[in-house]
DNA sequence: AATACTATTGATAATCATTATCATCATGAC
DNA sequence: GTCATGATGATAATGATTATCAATAGTATT
């Protein structure tokens, strides 16, 4: 896996660094997390203790942009990343009102409200699709 | 309108200032529209001079808590309000990716998704939906 | 209408996430 | 190894939002 975001991140012409494989490696570590940069830090900071912040912003970001990341902003003002899934482009997030965590949906079903949009002349590309819920570990704690 | 928004307000235990009437004011002449808080400010400021950020923050956030407005986050680090519309208390967003436009889209249609989330044992309460696509403005401006 | 109580305001400082700057360091091609 | 360039870390700067606080305005009471 690493040896092919390698290849991906030096086809950009980026270099991979030993910050940036630390920083991807936490990203594999924690696949499935929806991680803030300052999380990311921290815990890229266990195996590089003197990686900057600006650092991990910056991976991140070119991450994201030869998509080996996707980043998301969940309405509370910071951005979170997390490693792509092969395969399974589509995918909604479930936000717990409680305790915040966020659950991974598979799946479409969007096709349908796409096609009435693009009826009316737009070229959709890429959507976004949140659900607010109470999660079963919450609900089950009252 | 501002009659019932006002009787909204009381009933909460805020008054109805003129600060608030001009921004109240300025979202429902521009109902339909999405507006960032500085844009609110330079609006409101056309009624009322003196009006400072800071009340147009404050303001914006009460009659969000209150539901007369809606406030969301569009991806670009800042967050916009726009005048809830009576009703229609479901619509989805299309983000048009050239001129950032934002049109509203009617009509709900995620039933059976919620449906089979709550199967999973979630209490679903909210969702978020945002299409990013090209608007046809922008299609034929090419 | 005067008073008292409390909500509201504007100016500004503080905060927080993110981005820009820049001198230094590391990497890959030659 | 040398060189050109990309990458890094420290830190300053930015931009949106929130907190602070003294001054002001609304509302209810008398």
């Amino acid at each position: 896996m690493k040896q092919k975001i390698k290849e991906k991140l030096e086809d950009s012409n980026y270099r991979m660094t030993g910050q940036r494989a630390a920083i991807l490696e936490v990203m594999i570590d924690n696949q499935g997390e929806h991680l803030s940069a300052e999380e990311v830090l921290y815990k890229a900071r266990e195996k590089m203790p003197n990686i900057g912040i600006a650092t991990v912003y910056r991976t991140l970001d070119k991450l994201a942009s030869i998509e080996v990341l996707y980043k998301s902003m969940f309405d509370e003002g910071r951005y979170r990343y997390e490693l792509c899934d092969e395969g399974t482009h589509q995918h909604h997030h479930i936000i717990c009102l409680d305790c915040g965590n966020i659950t991974e949906m598979e799946d479409d079903l969007l096709n349908n409200l796409e096609q009435r949009i693009e009826s009316k002349g737009f070229k959709v590309i890429d959507h976004d699709l949140k659900f607010y819920a109470y999660c079963p570990a919450c609900r089950n704690r009252k």
